[in-house]
DNA sequence: CTGAAAGCGCTTACAG
DNA sequence: CTGAAAGCGCTTACAG
């Protein structure tokens, strides 16, 4: 591969002119660029990231570490990560924890030895020391989604107690008052801020979340699946079943199913996380929305500014409720009186918001 | 960020020797040993991997450039391909062409100045200049699921032929015998042999499969929803449609019920890839399986072997049909026969397979 | 406007 | 077993 060096002695100049004409630093005769250019050209010469870097210390390279790609939630994230990135000139490189500390460890030093210029995290735990260190060393950090209480880090996420008292009214109103959660790990903000947003707005209405109705789950699906189990096999179980991901309601999904019982005629269940699916399922799944592409680029954003030296502020964004069918909600079809609308326009658009 | 410099100094020794220990070099006695790493424990050390890379000529790092991240079929690979990659002590930075060729070709260029040790890429396109110049200067390169005819570069991929011949047997069985494909776009191979197996196994029965019968997508469910709206304004709309990825499958489910149409009472619906959402979709989809995770690992092996300075060959899995609901197959609950087996379990096991 | 030179943080023959 | 030194490919004051 061509180096600067070949590049310089087929135009003719030093190293020096060659860096300026690629810097577009504006102290460079015409007939010299165009020389450079030419020699550029004719060899095909591409800059070395790596010893650019090496020398300027800066590898306009992002870090991503997220808790699990194959979660839909978190793939469109990372996807609105690159592309905001991509945007403001920055790669990014991932790193898939899998929900399991040692490999967020892994990808954290991994990250740390490339010398990104900044790290997204949205932390699968309560905060190893390895995070906590590189935090406190200054590595300009951001959290996407899940925090690390008392870590001097901005945190960008969704606030969904407003769309969950918006769920709990919604199921209020539809008759029903034993209501259960499937919670994610308590070492991650996002499992404890849901279930206590879901007590929160049950007590609203003088109901109780008995200790019996959370199940513990890891945001992953089969633990949506054993907690549906548990839940199904109570003497009294409850009428409708909160997922606290995407992941967990496919699995209590499959374990409904496994029962031969159906939803919602026999058991409700909604989600936390919308995706493009849950309006295909069978039913459509109620469930609350979070900006997730927002969520990302504001994130970036965020990241940049520290990277920049500036110092950014905390964001957060509000969920918001997708009222569909799997919740006992009456059937639009047969209802006479909207006639003129398409039959499946209302209940499965991703834009419709309760008014409780 | 304490450097080479500063462990030497704080050992006493030089940092030839401080490299030495850090490289596991044989010749370093005992008590230069223990002082390093004590050194390094103490300085919270870690080596510059870009300096490392620049001097090493290796970066360790592999590029992976697929068309769509959101499509869950490459969400699956891209996490095979990590997790292999891992395995075998490399990282890898994700490029997301989104099926749009000149995205794939920033990220080439991208990758390639990062000086990555190899590329994996599953083309959007027929091949731009850039890719075939990589190619053809040897940077050590593996096709995976896509791949370009006419460039010497291994290809991994999965050989769908058997299991759309199955498909079309399975479909035929049940009387059907319109059937119309939403194929991916001509540029892609996956594109065209997806249509060619089609073809191939309708002709097997003496059916044809007319040009009204082949609609035009390009793997994403916008595409999916067109093309069976243009199916369903025919004449003679076809009676099953198998849609070439499961994004396309999507669309096609959307644009059935936006007409207030079933599946499959209305129309049967058929997809290839498989998605775990398939179970769960009303009705579940009957669709092409392929080996994703197998073909992600074969795929990183194959590069690394590459690297290595061996010879790989291509890789071929086979995929194979899995039948579920989605085109008029006899209901199991109301059958009286397997009063034993519980209800759901063999409807929507993935691991089934039919045979025809 | 231009070039010689130092230096980023490593690794690795070479000499001892 | 160990260290001095060269060099990977760049960028950037510094001097002219």
């Amino acid at each position: 591969m061509a180096s600067i060096k070949d590049v310089a002695a087929k135009a003719g100049v030093s190293v020096a002119t060659v860096s300026r004409v690629l810097n577009d630093h504006p102290s460079v005769s015409p007939a010299a660029r165009t020389r450079v250019l030419a020699a550029v050209d004719v060899l095909g010469y591409r800059r070395n990231a790596v010893a650019r870097s090496l020398r300027t210390d800066q590898t306009h390279t992002l870090g991503l570490v997220i808790s699990d790609v194959l979660n839909p939630y978190f793939t469109e994230l990372a996807r609105s990560v690159e592309e905001e990135a991509r945007a403001l000139g920055y790669s990014v490189i991932f790193g898939n924890a899998d929900e399991r500390p040692e490999l967020q460890d892994h990808h954290i030093r991994n990250l740390l030895d490339r010398r990104i210029d900044g790290l997204l995290v949205s932390p699968t735990d309560g905060g190893s020391p390895l995070m906590l260190d590189a935090a406190r060393a200054g590595t300009p950090m951001v959290f996407v989604d899940r925090w690390i209480p008392g870590v001097d880090v901005p945190v960008v996420q969704a606030d969904g107690r407003a769309a969950v008292r918006d769920l709990v009214a919604h199921l209020h109103g539809l008759g029903h008052r034993r209501l259960a959660i499937i919670a994610g790990p308590a070492a991650t903000t996002t499992g404890r801020e849901r279930v206590e947003a879901f007590r929160a707005a049950i007590a609203e209405y003088g109901l109780t979340l008995p200790d019996d109705y959370i199940g513990q789950g890891d945001f992953q699906a089969e633990s949506g699946r054993r907690a549906t189990e548990r839940f199904l096999d109570l003497p009294e179980p409850p009428e409708v079943v909160f997922a606290a991901d995407n992941l967990m309601a496919l699995g209590a999904l499959d374990a409904i199913r496994a029962r031969g019982m159906r939803v919602p005629e026999d058991i409700a269940l909604a989600a936390f996380d919308d995706i493009p699916w849950f309006v295909h399922t069978d039913p459509p799944i109620t469930a609350v929305a979070q900006p997730t592409g927002e969520l990302g680029r504001a994130a970036v954003r965020a990241l940049v500014a520290r990277i920049e030296g500036r110092t950014p502020k905390s964001v957060t964004l509000p969920a918001r409720l997708v009222v569909r069918r799997s919740c006992g909600e009456p059937s639009p079809e047969p209802s006479p009186a909207p006639a003129t609308e398409p039959s499946s326009a209302r209940r499965s658009s991703p834009a419709q918001r309760s008014k409780p």
